[in-house]
This record gives C-alpha cells, structure tokens and sequence, in this order.
DNA sequence: GTGCGAATACTCGGATACCGCGTGTCCGAGTAAGTGAGG
DNA sequence: CCTCACTTACTCGGACACGCGGTATCCGAGTATTCGCAC
C-alpha cells in the first residue's frame, strides 16, 4: 500500500501558504522551486486542491495560487481526498458470496461483511484521526520545533524584505 | 491509495480456517475454490503469510497450508504487514530540505518533519485499531451476523460430512 | 495630460507519453503416500 | 504376513509476462498588464 506522492507535497505547499499569511497569489513556479519539485507536475497536483476548494487560482500576469479558506479550516483529510480521492484503501469485493457462500440465501448478506466491517473500523480511526488536524495545527507544530522554517521560506518566496530600502 | 485486494483474500482464508477449527491442512486449490480465486495467485498471496509464520505449509500428497498460529493470536495487523509490507503509506521524502530548507542549519532538520509527524499520527491510529482485532474476533463477528455461513464453508472444504454413511 | 485599444507576456488547465508495481500465470523441485515384490 | 524400495501423483515455491494507475511532461486557452497612440 502506498499513498501518492501528491499528498506529501501539497501538504508542504499548503503549510506554505500558512507560513506566508496573506491574500497575494503565489505561482507554481515558485513554489516548485521553494521544494526543487517538478514545477508541471505540481501543478496538476494543485488543480486538486482548486477543485476541493482548498485553494484558489487566479489566472493571468500576477496570477497564482492562494488559499480559498483559512488554514484552521483545511483539515489534513480534506487534502488527503483532494489528492487520493474519495474511496476507501481496502475494497470489498464481496467474495464472501462467491464459491463456498453462494449457496447461501441472499438475505444471509443484508448484514455488511466481517473483514470489510473490521478493515472499515481500522481506516475510520485514521481518518478521524486526519480529520483532527488541521493546517493551522500543522504550522503551529513546524513553529515549535524549527521556528526558523518560517522566515526561510519567506524569504525564498520573495515575502518580507530583509531590510526596507527608503 | 489503494490496498492490494491480497489483504482481502487471504483474511477471508483465515477466516476459513479459524471455521474449520482443526490441523487438518487444506490445499490451495480447495481455498481458491471456496471463493472463487484464481488459484495460483491466492497461492503466491498464502507464501507472504508462511513466510510471516501465518501459516504452515505441508509439502507432498495430503499437502495444504494450516494456521501456524491459534486465531486469537493473529491480528489483522499482522496480516496486513504480511501482504503490504512494513513500510507506511506516507513516506516523508524531507523535502523540506530542499528548496529554501536547504540555506538552514543541518540542526534544523533534528526534529522530525512536522507533515511526516502529522500523517504518522494518523497511520499509528489505523495500526492500532488493526492490532486491536484478532481472526478470533472476526469469527466471533460474523458468526453473530451470519450463523450460517461458517457451516457452508466447512461443507465446501469437505468437511463435516452431512451424514455418516454407516 | 488623459483615455482608449491592441499587443504582449505571463498565468493556469487539460490532453498526452512514460514507467513501476500490483496482478495473473506458468512450470519445476520436493515430498509423502501408495504399491508391488521379495523375504 | 511383514518390510522395504520404487513409482507415482500431488503439493508448494519461485521465476516469468501483462495491464493499469501513478508519474512526468508538454502545449494551448485565457487574462491582467503594459505600451503606444489619438484626442
């Protein structure tokens, strides 16, 4: 099992945006470069986010990207099915109603499936769990531990002149 | 994110055996069969949970695999590494390093990275809740569910013969 | 000086190839059982 | 009748193709800016 790609970036482009705290709009090139990730490729990834409503594009010169919510509002699991989609990891296929269960009358089946039950238990945790933190909660964590993140990135940005000229 | 449907499969195979409920070793093809597999790749799938101390499996005529284990000592946990592997879902590739992460101190980078901790998190809930359940348990579920269901199966494996004929 | 209009350069967006991993299949090595002959 | 060795048939086990989804890239549609010109 594995997880696309496309979340670890987004996350790291969403937090981004958080650290950056305004309204101007951020082109794809830069934040490709902000990471050295492919600059097409995360672009696709950031369409995503614009069809969930997580960010917003605006087109033209001094166009880009900017969040369409606030950070506190963009859960983790919100970036997770952008990108992943919506289906489940594990898939029942219902073989329990094949060989050996097919002789079975068809109202045995009205109950759900044991192991979907059991792996549906498992995977609702981890999206509680996802759906527990939030952007807002991801800077503040980033904050604590490398509170210099913040400012380096910024300032990779183009955000925040170390020194006003006049 | 997708599973690999081999989690599916073979929890629906120890369920069987935990049904059966003796050391008798059923072959591969009786398995494949009760479900209606293809017989060689559920195979394959059966070796990762021998090769994992799942199961057992006799070689020669009389043959078949067999639970290595009691059912209540086999969580979906370790079905789940046995065919997905050890590795998580998400794997931190630190690009925060790279990019504008890479003008920081190398002391920066001593904490983890606060997007992997996040998605760790998350996949530690999910572990746990697949730890917390047994084959065992799973039986015990759908025995409640679909009394039945159990019977059928050791009807199609042969066993349990509906009469005695002397 | 000011308003207007076209050219321009920059942005996102979707359509298009590439590649790795999961899926599916096959045949060979190994072993326990069965069988026949010999004692 | 018992023992033993051989044949046999069956099992698992790993090595070999195939296809799909994620990965990566490119070029086109659209828009705000900008420059030049007329008034």
């Amino acid at each position: 099992m594995r997880m696309g790609q496309g979340v670890e970036w987004t996350l790291h482009v969403l937090l981004a945006f958080a650290w950056l705290d305004d309204d101007e709009p951020v082109t794809v090139q830069q934040l490709a470069a902000s990471h050295e990730l492919p600059v097409a490729y995360l672009n696709k990834q950031l369409q995503a986010l614009v069809r969930a409503s997580i960010l917003e594009s605006l087109p033209g010169a001094r166009g880009g990207f900017r969040l369409a919510r606030r950070p506190e509002a963009i859960t983790l699991m919100d970036v997770v099915v952008a990108i992943e989609g919506t289906q489940a990891a594990f898939r029942c296929t219902e073989i329990r109603q094949r060989g050996a269960g097919a002789a079975m009358p068809a109202a045995s089946f009205a109950e759900p499936c044991a192991v979907h039950a059991s792996m549906q238990r498992a995977e609702l945790a981890w999206r509680r769990e996802l759906a527990a933190q939030t952007i807002a909660d991801l800077r503040a964590d980033a904050d604590r531990h490398a509170p210099a993140a913040g400012a380096a990135l910024r300032r990779a940005l183009g955000r925040t002149p170390q020194r006003t000229t006049t």
